[in-house]
DNA sequence: ACAATCAGTTACAATTTGATACAGTGATGC
DNA sequence: GCATCACTGTATCAAATTGTAACTGATTGT
């Protein structure tokens, strides 16, 4: 059980899917680019497909009434995003920064036919993708802010920095809005908590979007254990 | 991408898991019973089944080195939990309440062998699970705590709320302590978050376990803006 | 019967985070 | 060139939540 928003129910009980139609063997997926600011999908458009990014970095954002945003998920390379939760999808896609993606049609995912072996790349990806979830929660409900954007900073450096002689440097295309919004914090906090990072000599801002990590350990400090 | 708490990968490039060799249609999964405080399973654990809740309530656990724990979701009669991720479980699992519990084979929801139609059911649980976690991110990030406990009585009232007059009563298994943890929130607060509700009017506690909705309508108001 | 323990509650102080306001910077357009 | 706008960073103050500690009532064990 989990506090959804509305009173939908989770519950296992609800009827399945009308099986699908038999379809011919999928053609080779063709891998397409889209620019920033592209929008994949909304809220509550149909599910036709599940996408896999190559490139890029999407954003994944859900929205109340009231205004506030959550920002699900970033999609970095090597993600599969957009699970239907019956036809449609939940939350709205956006290209934060310009992406190589390749589109799975959703009967890949929900069926194995024409071709099994995706099939089971997906299942699984929706898997990990729970297990990650999970994680995430933790994350969300037991740390402190400082915690967050230094944890924030170190997953993306794992998925995407690159060494510059003793450090590492990577790119933070998304705004500071889209990080608050991600790890449940305000603008605010999240830029003071940049200057602390940076006044401490842990990182250093040679742009507001491009990050040189100078102390990967102590980062990695931050991340676990509050100052 | 979502922060994980290690550095395990969560990109689609992992390897796939070997495929499973072919099983004997599956018998009618039979129906066990659980008594409070029993284990269905650890972190770590080898995952050969997931568990579908008839009866009672299962809690969901994962804690960090410094005692840090997140109560991850409750299982209430529905739900279907213990999705793996590879060949493990990555949460505790515990009978909080006496359950009645059916507990399908993981080759089942991964493969369609033997029972396409669970493999089915199992696959779209999945993806209603990642929709439903998705939502209760908003939740942790999003909402107040009076929010959040209004939210949480209001969603297990739903599930498993019988009317009482003109009332709504349910039973609170779970500790005062677990909800905080689900909610990310300290006991005391939660507590304290009763109270007032009380104070208000919205509930009435028999005992502490046993919680009486005296006015649903303000109670979804609570769950959505602050007081 | 009595002490010990534990869950839950309450009060108050301490801390973190949020809200507000404003300044600096770079991009865009007229 | 200059105004405008979006984004970022900083400071100050207010509000919400946590931490600490004390207290209650129920339960358990001796």
């Amino acid at each position: 059980m989990y506090v959804t928003l509305s009173s939908e129910s989770t519950a296992a009980n609800q009827t399945l899917a009308p099986s699908l139609v038999f379809q011919a063997p999928a053609p080779q997926q063709q891998q397409r680019s889209y620019a920033t600011g592209t929008h994949l999908f909304h809220e509550g458009d149909t599910a036709n497909h599940v996408y896999e990014v190559k490139t890029g970095v999407l954003r994944l954002t859900r929205v109340l009434e009231n205004g506030r945003r959550q920002v699900i998920a970033f999609g970095l390379p090597g993600d599969i995003i957009g699970f239907p939760n019956g036809d449609a999808h939940h939350t709205d896609c956006d290209v934060v920064a310009t992406a190589e993606i390749v589109a799975h049609r959703r009967s890949t995912l929900e069926t194995g036919a024409g071709d099994p072996e995706t099939h089971q790349r997906l299942l699984h990806a929706a898997l990990r993708e729970i297990s990650a979830m999970q994680d995430h929660f933790m994350m969300l409900a037991r740390k402190s802010a400082s915690e967050k954007v230094a944890s924030f900073l170190l997953a993306i450096s794992n998925r995407t920095g690159s060494p510059r002689g003793n450090f590492t440097t990577f790119s933070l295309p998304m705004s500071r809005a889209d990080i608050a919004d991600f790890l449940g914090l305000t603008v605010e906090t999240v830029s003071r908590t940049f200057s602390i990072l940076r006044k401490d000599g842990i990182i250093s801002l040679e742009t507001p979007q491009t990050v040189l990590v100078l102390d990967m350990e102590a980062l990695l400090d931050a991340s676990q254990t509050d100052d």
